[in-house]
DNA sequence: GCTCAGCATACCCAAATGGTATGGTGGCCG
DNA sequence: CGGCCACCATACCATTTGGGTATGCTGAGC
């Protein structure tokens, strides 16, 4: 039985009229009459009683004939759906997302993907740079939004720069570096740092080590944490200080402060990862509304900066 | 699209592998991979990525597969069904019946039936001759329990002899002719007839009249009703006698006393009529359920009357 | 870098689909 | 009641398409 039989079935019963059904198929009369012989040979069933001049069903026909309606339709369904995800109309995407990077690009970038795709459902997952890299290698993650990483952790992944923060200590409101404007590298290399672990955040040490190495200086790993929230509550708790991306200022809010390191090291870039293979277009389309970020969210570490540092 | 598009991708699709799903399709591997890129021309859609040493879903693919499944479930299942109706292991069929007839044979009938066919069901319709007849010839009907009718009232339609009934005269238990076993045609010509209606039961008139002509008798038909309780009700109230088949005793109860002719006339038959064109199977088992009646029931009207009459 | 698993391509043959011509049958109208 | 016509079935041919065999190609693994 192939859907062709169903198709020819459906218009005999339909018409009640195998030339007329042979009409609205486009094709002659007597293949329509043939195919309904071997839909009926092969399903072992009379479906129509026929006549010299004319067909009716039988009610084993009455029968099929819904059935073989709601068949036609299933696969019309099918075949609509998936059409519909392959346009990316369609279709649930996973996004991975560091929530402590991505406060200021990632309510903007859902809200232009959603008006431009509003059948996908954006699935968002907070995790460790680690487990980002980890749920796109495995594909469980269409895309992340994240850290820059070193182009050997990257390795089979795509990474778009979104924007980029200059390097903050923050502090507890009333610590010593909450008091100037700016801070000193060596002024932080005195105090007890409160960074990330290592499983989560592979780069994270290396990173800390070559941004005191210039200086001659060896920083003071204190604690190491899983996530920013934990990080920031023990920054706050005045356990020491942390070494962060500016976009903590909007995360953390008034219970820390923020201070830029002078002279600035090079800032710590935010962007979007993704694997190499192909991805569903709503994924790709995920991708083109987080890269076109408004200019003003691109600089508006600065402006933040300034904004709250007073 | 056809099913078969979808037969080989859910095979493709399961395995992983082209080679293996050709060989539980019984196919050679090129076939499949043609078929596959068939299907994707027709949806304009990518199903699998591919690489040298193997196939992979596609997101759009990963839908398609649970679609493409439930297609084939359903298409499966229409097969299965209206195999199963063609069968006559289900269904449903639409039997008239005239219950003051056939109070002794129905729920014979219906048990020995759906012993058989436990999967169909039977519509029960308490209907007239002409309503029967009307049924029938329309197709409402695939068979009808009824009194017998003449050859020409019968045309298209087969009729077969289930039991006969004596002719009696049902009366009220108090009225002279349910005093004594038997009655006289001649005795009845002097009482008011309780019959039924023309439009309703098309020979009974004429049957009334033949059955007195021999004596030089006319009968006296002072009410037409339109069923069997309107005129048991008629002649409980003691507005006049009927001449019903044997069967009416169990069906009337104690209400009337039922007294058969002497001498005899020619005895009422039931039978079971139904369209000469070819009947649903599951109709087809009904009738020969009902057809092969015990013995008992074929003879029961004697034997009921003896051990009421008295 | 060699081997091999495994998918794609090329090409051929057979089967099946669709087309044309025609036969057969039953209803309908003159 | 007989001829006509509508309509389904059959016969047969042409074209398409599905399936088979042979083989090429590519990338993973040793």
């Amino acid at each position: 039985m192939e859907l062709r039989h169903l198709r020819y079935f459906v218009a005999v019963a339909e018409e009640q009229n195998v030339t007329r059904a042979a009409a609205r198929l486009h094709v002659s009369q007597p293949p329509v009459s043939r195919q309904i012989r071997d839909l009926e040979d092969g399903l072992g069933v009379t479906l129509f009683e026929r006549s010299a001049r004319s067909v009716r069903l039988t009610e084993a026909g009455r029968v099929f004939l819904v059935e073989a309606r709601a068949v036609l339709a299933r696969a019309e369904e099918a075949a609509q759906t998936v059409k519909a995800i392959a346009s990316g109309k369609r279709g649930e995407i996973h996004v991975g997302y560091a929530p402590s990077l991505t406060v200021e690009i990632l309510p903007h970038a859902l809200r232009v993907f959603q008006e431009k795709s509003p059948g996908v459902r954006v699935s968002l997952h907070d995790l460790s740079t680690e487990e980002m890299l980890e749920g796109l290698h495995q594909g469980r993650l269409h895309v992340a939004l994240m850290i820059q990483t070193s182009p050997k952790v990257l390795a089979g992944l795509i990474f778009d720069e979104l924007c980029r923060y200059p390097v903050c200590v923050a502090a507890h409101p009333a610590h010593p570096l909450a008091q100037a404007r700016t801070a000193s590298l060596r002024a932080v290399a005195s105090e007890r740092i409160i960074g990330y672990n290592h499983e989560d955040y592979p780069e994270y040490h290396e990173w800390l080590t070559n941004l005191f190495a210039p200086l001659g200086l060896k920083p003071h790993l204190a604690e190491e944490h899983e996530g920013a929230t934990s990080l920031i509550a023990a920054v706050e708790a005045g356990r020491g200080v942390a070494l962060v991306p500016q976009s903590f200022n909007c995360f953390a809010g008034a219970r820390l402060k923020m201070r830029p390191l002078k002279p600035a090291p090079a800032p710590m870039v935010v962007g979007v990862a993704r694997r190499k293979t192909s991805l569903p277009a709503a994924a790709e389309d995920f991708v083109a509304a987080v890269r076109h970020l408004p200019s003003q969210l691109r600089t508006a570490a600065r402006r933040s900066v300034t904004q709250s540092s007073i």
